[in-house]
DNA sequence: CATAAACACGAACGTTCGTGCTATCTATTT
DNA sequence: AAATAGATAGCACGAACGTTCGTGTTTATG
């Protein structure tokens, strides 16, 4: 009798595929999971198996490499970022209340730690910023993707009159991501208590010093 | 005194233990540089052997465990840092000259890569940061002192009144400690050619954003 | 110069790593 | 009910992991 990792499919699945894609994502949740503490390196198929009791060929046969299982981890992270900071943010109106969201559903990412290590990306990019291959350049990828989506935020919120349209959205951006990431590294290695407060209010200062009268209030 | 019951030993005058010293140096000043690229974990006593060559066995003698090693690779690294920021800036005098010197010389250990992999301290830190033991309790320890050592300098820049007394030290170490770690982040992952010299910018413009008239220009 | 301490080595330990091969099981389609 | 394709397990592999042990080789000093 096999352990199932899942329970049996519904009655009427379409064709075929259902009951791996299942599984092959309840063994992503656990690797994200897993990596976000130990490291895309330090994510092991053996453990990976014996959390979810699979046997470690079963398991090893949705990827075929150990790199693919990494790519496909890091993929499922990203899935995870989108769907709790980005896609939120969608909710809000352009400008500066869209760019806040990005920055408080981030920094509320974080608090809640919806990764178990806190913060898979950051982890991630210390991880792989000395080495080559697909992997480090899909991190990159993804964190280009990222700085690119909090300058366009800026970018908006200065077409929308909310932002002096003299200050560099780049640059901006990477002031934001570094005050976030600062935030990050005080709480989970210093546990400073007060650490997503503090960046918070570095960055409401910083938002605050270039927005225009025509702003609509920040919290 | 009583005489003891089995023979006292025989004190032979401790040898001097030049040799193992030495050898000692040479595995840590590789094992520093393997770390800062691939992790405190990736470095393994295999790889550092043959590097070194050297057999496994005669190398781990130095040590007795992965953990002692990995403690005195980030003991080393430490003395590496301390050498190239912290002693260098005691050359210039008390208040912002010193504060400068510190961050000045922090981005040039990044900038001319006295760690291979950029900076040992940040990516120990995201690799350490959501585990538990001694090594993690060290890379936390030094990080703090780092951050204390900010925070005194912009103290004693308050007290030469070179720096508004209202800011918050801690604080404000706080967001140059960001920036800083920001730019390399930028660098490193992003192969962002200017994100040393915008992370130079950035903590400049905060320092004259919180300096007295009476504070020596700044470069 | 003798000798004990410090140092380094080779071989091997048991474990875990990533990765194959093959057989068996399960669920859907005929 | 048989056929079929997909999913999982069992088993084995060579390499590398951290670690131990016994044995030689340096080397400083009594």
């Amino acid at each position: 009798m096999p352990k199932a990792v899942l329970a049996p499919p519904k009655k009427r699945a379409p064709r075929s595929q259902a009951r791996g894609l299942r599984t092959r994502e309840a063994i992503l949740e656990r690797a994200v999971d897993i990596a976000s503490v130990h490291g895309l390196e330090g994510l092991t198929v053996g453990s990976l198996a014996q959390q979810l009791n699979m046997s470690k060929s079963g398991l090893f046969a949705h990827f075929g490499s150990k790199e693919d299982l990494q790519l496909a981890t890091v993929e499922k992270a990203r899935q995870i970022f989108i769907e709790h900071v980005t896609l939120p943010a969608i909710h809000a109106p352009k400008g500066m209340p869209r760019l806040w969201g990005l920055v408080e559903h981030w920094l509320g990412l974080k608090e809640k730690h919806i990764f178990r290590g806190g913060c898979f990306f950051s982890a991630a990019s210390f991880e792989f910023d000395s080495r080559r291959g697909v992997v480090r350049d899909r991190i990159a990828a993804i964190m280009h993707e990222w700085i690119g989506a909090i300058a366009r935020a800026i970018y908006e919120a200065q077409k929308a009159g909310h932002i002096d349209p003299k200050v560099d959205p780049t640059r901006t951006a990477f002031e934001i991501h570094a005050i976030a990431m600062g935030g990050h590294w005080a709480h989970q290695l210093l546990d400073d208590r007060q650490a997503y407060s503090r960046a918070r209010t570095t960055i409401l200062e910083k938002l605050r010093s270039i927005a225009t009268p025509a702003c609509p209030h920040l919290p």
